[in-house]
DNA sequence: TAAAAAAATCCAAACGTTTGCACAATTCTC
DNA sequence: GAGAATTGTGCAAACGTTTGGATTTTTTTA
C-alpha cells in the first residue's frame, strides 16, 4: 500500500507537505499541490484512515447501538441514519445488545475504544436508568432514540406517543364509533404510558367516558391481543385503539371469529406501521411512527450538535380497518 | 484516557511489558502480569483499538456492503452475521450501495481504508462483473453472499433456488395440483433463473409437461403478480409457484376477485419467507431463505478462512395457500 | 561457585499520519 | 536595496500500541 511518504519521496518532499496538500491546507502552493495529487493518483495512495485517526484522536465513526438490528423498526431508524452520516463522510459501526444491559455495557465500551464521533443509542428493555452510559461514554456525544432515559444528556428523538395516540382515537370517535376500548402495552415504558394518555385525551375531549375497564393491559403480541379483543367485543366495544401491530393481528382473529365483515361491524387503529399492516386483509389503519425519519434525525442532530429532545410526530394512516365506507372482504 | 505508559510508570516498569502482560504473552512473570491487570482495573484502562490496529496493520472489524439495511432480507443476513462476528471479537461496519455501484466502490475504498479484517459483500443490483471489487480489496478477505459474481475469489453463501423450487413446485403436485404455472422473475439473475430450473425439473421429474406460456417472466411486483395470476386462471392453472413473495400477493388479490376460497380452488408457493407471509389471510406458503443463518455462514467462512461456496438450503413452510384440507376464509 | 541456560524485562523502532514551530524562499515596503 | 512581511516547506515530535532483539535477572547445571 502506498504512503504519503512514498508520494513525498516521489516528488522529493516531506512527508507532511504531502499530508497538507492532500488535505487542502491553504499553507501549500497550488503547484505542488496539482503535482502531489497526480501522483497519489499515478501511485493509487488510499489515506490510512487508521493512522490518521489515532493522530487526530477522533474518527469519522458513529456507533449505533440497538436491540436488535433485524427488526424492521430498527432496521430503518439504522437505515436513515446510515444515508445521512454518510453523505457528512461518517460510516456507521453496529452493536446489537440483544435487549441484554451487558450487551450494551460492552458495545459502549468498544465504541469508546474505537474512539467513535458519537453514539446513536436505543436502549435494551432490561436497562433500568442511564447510568453506566454516563460512566463509560464520558466527553462522547450521545444520542438517544425512541427508547431514552431523559436524566442522560444529550440530544434525543422520539415518537410523538401522546399526540398519535390522541389523533388515531379521534379518528376512530369522528368515523363514529360509540364505545372504543384500547389494547394497552407494559406502563413500565413510557412509550405506552404516553399512548394511552393521549387515548384518554382523545375521549375526554369529545365528552366520552374513559373506562379502566376496556383499557386492555400488557397487550402487545398476537395471542394476548385476540383475547383482549373478544372480551371488548363482550364489552360491548366498536372499536379498539391498538398500542402495537402485532396486538391488533389477534384482534383481527376475533373478528373473522364473530363474522365481522367490515369496518361497519368494528374499527381498529393500530400503532406502528409495520410492513404487513398494510398488506393483510383487511389492511390495517395505522400510526406510522416513521422510524427511517427518525434516524435522519438523529444523525442530524449529532451532525448538528443538537443536545434538545426532538418529538417525531406519527402519521394516521387510514386504511381498510377503521374505513367505514369499505368492506373489508369482497 | 489511561494509556499503557500510565500504567507502566504507575508500576516503575515499561510500556512493553504492560502490552505484553495484557496481552497474555507467556514472557511476562505471573507476579507482574496481576500487577499490571489490578493496576490497568483500578485506572479504568481500556485500550486504544486505534493506534493497536495502526501498529498490527490490520483491524477487527469487518465490513458488510449491502444494497438497502432495511430490507427484511439484508437486515436479518446483517443480523446473523453481527451475532458470530460479536462473539469472536469483530465489530460490523455497515454501509448500504442504495443499489448504486458508484456507491458500492466508494464503500469498498471506505471499508479497505480502514483495513477491514474482511468484507462481506451482496452486490448492487447495476454491478455487472466484480472487477471494481478485485481492484479495490486486492488482500482483503472477500466473502459474498445472495448476490455473487462466481469469478471473484472468497467464499460465497447462496441459496438453494433450484432446489427450492423443486420443492416448492413437487410439493405442489403431491398435492394433487393438474396445471402448475409460475411467476418467474428477471432472467437477468442468476437466482431467477435457477428457479425457474427448479420447477421445469420438478414438472418433468413427475411427467407434467413444461409450459412456456404459463411461465409469466418479470413478474416480481404485486401488481404484475395480480395480472399474470389473473391470466393464469384463465389459462386454466389451478396452481403457481411464485419466485418472489410480493408478486404472490398479488395473485391472491386475484384468487379474492374470482371468488376463490381455499387451496381446493387455488394453490400457491412463493419464495422468500417475508413476515407478512405468515400474517396474512391466507398465509402463504413459502420457501424460507433462513437470511440469517446466511449471515452466520458468511461471518463463519471468514473467520474459518473458508474459500468454497456454500448453498444455504431453503425450507418448505406449508400454509393456508397450498393446504387443501384448510379453508382460507372462514 | 562459576558458567550456562532460562526467564523476565527493557530498549527502541515502527505503524502512517498530523501539526506546531522553525526555517527558507519569495514578495513587498519605504 | 535593506529589512519586514508573506508564503511555502521542512523538521521532528506525537498519537498509543506492538514487537524483534538486546539486556538484565534469575535459575539451573556441572
Amino acid at each position: 500500500m502506498t504512503t504519503i511518504t512514498d508520494i513525498a519521496k516521489a516528488l522529493g518532499i516531506t512527508p507532511s507537505t504531502v499530508s497538507r496538500a492532500l488535505a487542502g491546507n491553504p499553507r501549500v502552493k497550488e503547484e505542488t499541490r496539482l503535482a502531489v495529487k497526480k501522483k497519489a493518483e499515478e501511485l493509487g495512495y488510499e489515506q490510512n484512515v487508521v493512522a490518521s485517526n489515532l493522530r487526530k484522536g477522533q474518527s469519522r465513526i458513529v456507533g449505533i447501538v440497538v436491540p436488535r438490528i433485524h427488526r424492521e423498526f430498527f432496521s430503518n431508524v439504522i437505515g436513515g441514519a446510515e444515508s445521512v452520516l454518510n453523505k457528512a463522510g461518517y460510516n456507521v459501526l453496529i452493536c446489537q445488545t440483544l435487549e441484554s444491559l451487558d450487551a450494551e455495557i460492552k458495545a459502549l465500551k468498544t465504541l469508546k475504544n474505537y474512539r467513535v464521533a458519537a453514539v446513536l443509542l436505543s436502549h435494551a428493555i432490561n436497562a433500568k436508568n442511564g447510568n453506566h452510559v454516563k460512566e463509560i461514554l464520558g466527553s462522547t456525544p450521545l444520542i438517544q432514540f425512541d427508547r431514552v432515559f431523559p436524566d442522560l444528556p444529550g440530544a434525543k428523538i422520539v415518537g410523538a406517543n401522546c399526540e398519535g395516540a390522541y389523533k388515531a382515537t379521534m379518528h376512530l370517535i369522528q368515523s363514529g364509533y360509540k364505545r372504543i376500548g384500547t389494547l394497552a402495552g407494559y406502563m413500565t415504558s413510557q412509550a405506552y404510558v404516553e399512548r394511552l394518555a393521549g387515548y384518554r385525551m382523545a375521549l375526554e375531549a369529545s365528552g366520552m367516558p374513559f373506562d379502566n375497564s376496556i383499557v386492555y393491559y400488557n397487550t402487545i403480541v398476537r395471542e394476548t391481543g385476540y383475547e383482549a379483543a373478544k372480551k371488548a367485543i363482550e364489552a360491548g366495544c366498536d372499536a379498539l385503539y391498538s398500542c402495537g401491530a402485532f396486538s391488533a393481528l389477534g384482534a383481527v382473529d376475533a373478528f373473522r371469529e364473530k363474522g365481522f365483515k367490515g369496518a361497519d361491524d368494528f374499527g381498529i387503529v393500530a400503532t406502528s406501521n409495520e410492513g404487513f399492516t398494510g398488506l393483510m386483509s383487511p389492511s390495517l389503519s395505522t400510526l406510522n411512527q416513521h422510524p427511517f425519519e427518525m434516524g435522519e434525525a438523529a444523525a442530524r442532530a449529532f451532525l448538528e450538535g443538537r443536545t434538545d429532545t426532538q418529538v417525531i410526530p406519527m402519521e394516521l394512516i387510514i386504511r381498510q380497518s377503521s374505513n367505514k365506507n369499505n368492506k373489508w372482504l369482497k
